[in-house]
DNA sequence: AATTATTTGTGCGTATGTATC
DNA sequence: AGATACATACGCACAAATAAT
């Protein structure tokens, strides 16, 4: 039930459209001339000139000057879908996203996609302004890592927005409490809990920890680390608890300010036999701080990282760590927005059992 | 000297968006009528017709049947130019990469342009797939760190086409000989220079050298290291360079079929006083082997690298280092770039002076 | 509620210009 | 040089939507 157009000029323009599908002209060939169309339809050369004319602004046709009038695009009418995809990290150069990304960008570019990114140095205010930019962009999907996940976001709404308009969001590492999407995650619990669990074997008694009070993760890690204590029946003091947020660690990486957090990790470390950190990076911290207080790792206190990095391979005392392999974690967050974009699979719930790597900080 | 256009559409046209221009018209305002139009600049209907009508296919105006015509967009004619930056690296995950995409990306986002990543892996059909896919994107501009550059590059005919569109192009960290383009580089042969100076200041006798053999840094390292030798009225020995290849590099970093170069690496350490490691992977990677065979560092054997990258800092025996800043190096391409785009400066050729850091291991 | 003037939309006829083959 | 094909340009007539009278 195609309607009948009641113009003149749109008949003409069907009967191109029609000569090219039925005659499957492709990109380059020609069609029959002005003068033609005239007699062919038996209207006036400018009613001829009209259809032409809205057929090249459609992207069908183009006309060249004493040569005749060409097929540009026979399927541009399809709107050809964007392969365009956001990614928007927290620290690009932190040391495991480099990785990752590599991971995603491998697969996206056999793929056919292209990556654009935005980093938000962990702020509230610039994962808004990467979200706003994306979303005057035409993107096919976009990967986040979210900003400062523990808290409640201040960007539900133009996450809100993206789903709107069908574009796929998937989360990687952790994502926002209160709005359900799909995501890509380390099981973070689990780590914190076999991180413990492993301490507790190695015979520590007077439990640690260090963790991250900003996002996600560090409060997971922390849920581990007390279900663990508690099968044990072990308990843990306050004080031995360690809580540090972006702000903190800013501080202590620029080794500007960070006189509070040191005097508590020499305290921990001054009474504690075990201390499971929220990632290498701290644990690294603490085992520098050890070094210069004269507490032996791990005779006299033992050390669980997080990540798996570089650093705990390059530390004087290498790092026990919990991970997941990180390039591949990039391959499989690329293949499962890809998915979300062919639609195979509309939400991705997946979470990725990290593995403990037993090195000599335990 | 505005071309005056030929035809009297055009004159029609540009009457048109003076006028919106002149009266400050916004998106909803209503121009004059076609008649209007015809009595003002004494042309047909069919012309200010045919104007109109372009001019509603390129934004400017929306007409309505029994009304008239309005501004749409009147900023349309400025044919917005593109705010993306095509990024192209060779390794993203490696050492130094992330901190200079940390500094390219946090000024692109200030002056409101976006990303977008390509990743080469040092191999040159990837970069040629990378540089096709760019061709296909509209940006405003493209920042290369160029793969095998020591070579001469089989993608030359696809940087000639960036440059037909008038596309800026600036490579970072070493650029193609048989291409003059801009860049912003390191001084490397000064780094060679100073580096070597520096070990020869501290009694080297018998030096040696590691080099990248494909790339054109290690080329120019290695000159540098040359010309510090002979200025000091030293010689080198053939048998005392070791030349390495990305390919090399992959199976030594992985641990695999490493046997040859290890065997050079552990003679050299027996022979020689003072090694000039093309970076610090390298200088990092002889320090292990170093450290299996009994020779040490600095005392046996003095050791300089480049970039001043984490590694430098995390080894047991922290690395002299020969680095220029890299989050500052992000941000000065970032901004020469820009200035590309903006047309103030055509072309950039910056080099940076490196800086000697002095560490344990000389 | 009907009329009228205005404004854009469709359509035809004609003439001339200009690029390509 | 000539034929063909698209491009520009003018004039006219009528249709359809809108706003004011």
């Amino acid at each position: 039930m195609t309607k009948q157009p009641d113009h003149k000029y749109e008949i003409v323009k069907q009967y191109f459209i029609n000569f090219i599908q039925k005659n499957d002209l492709k990109k380059g060939d020609k069609v029959f001339s002005e003068n033609e169309a005239m007699e062919r339809l038996k209207v006036s050369r400018h009613t001829v000139r009209k259809a032409i004319g809205d057929l090249i602004n459609e992207g069908w046709l183009i006309s060249v000057k004493g040569m005749g009038t060409f097929v540009n695009d026979p399927g541009a009418f399809i709107n050809k879908p964007s392969k365009l995809i956001g990614v928007i990290t927290t620290y690009i150069t932190d040391y495991i996203f480099p990785e990752i990304i590599a991971g995603l960008e491998d697969v996206f570019h056999r793929k056919g996609y292209n990556i654009m990114l935005g980093n938000t140095s962990n702020e509230i205010e610039k994962e808004r302004q990467c979200l706003l930019n994306f979303l005057g962009q035409d993107l096919a999907g976009v990967v986040i890592d979210a900003t400062k996940s523990a808290y409640p976001s201040a960007n539900i709404d133009l996450l809100n927005e993206f789903r709107k308009r069908k574009i796929p969001v998937l989360f990687i590492h952790s994502y926002y409490r209160e709005f359900d999407s799909s995501y890509v995650v380390e099981n973070d619990e689990y780590g914190g809990y076999t991180g413990t669990l492993h301490l507790i074997k190695r015979g520590m008694k007077k439990p640690a920890g260090i963790f991250k009070s900003d996002d996600m993760q560090g409060h997971l890690r922390y849920k581990g680390f007390l279900k663990a204590l508690s099968e044990n029946s072990m308990s843990i003091e306050d004080d031995n608890i360690i809580w540090f947020n972006t702000y903190d660690k800013k501080n202590m990486l620029n080794k500007t300010n960070s006189g509070f957090i040191d005097g508590r990790i020499i305290d921990i470390l001054g009474r504690c036999d075990g201390i499971l950190c929220y990632n290498d990076e701290i644990a690294y911290y603490v085992l520098e701080i050890a070094k210069k207080t004269g507490i032996k790792i791990p005779e006299n206190c033992r050390l669980v990282g997080f990540d798996d990095s570089k650093l705990a391979i390059m530390a004087d005392v290498k790092l026990t760590s919990v991970s997941h392999p990180k390039n591949e974690l990039g391959r499989i967050t690329a293949e499962s927005i890809i998915k979300m974009i062919n639609k195979s699979e509309t939400f991705v719930k997946m979470v990725i059992k990290p593995e403990l790597i037993v090195r000599e900080s335990t």
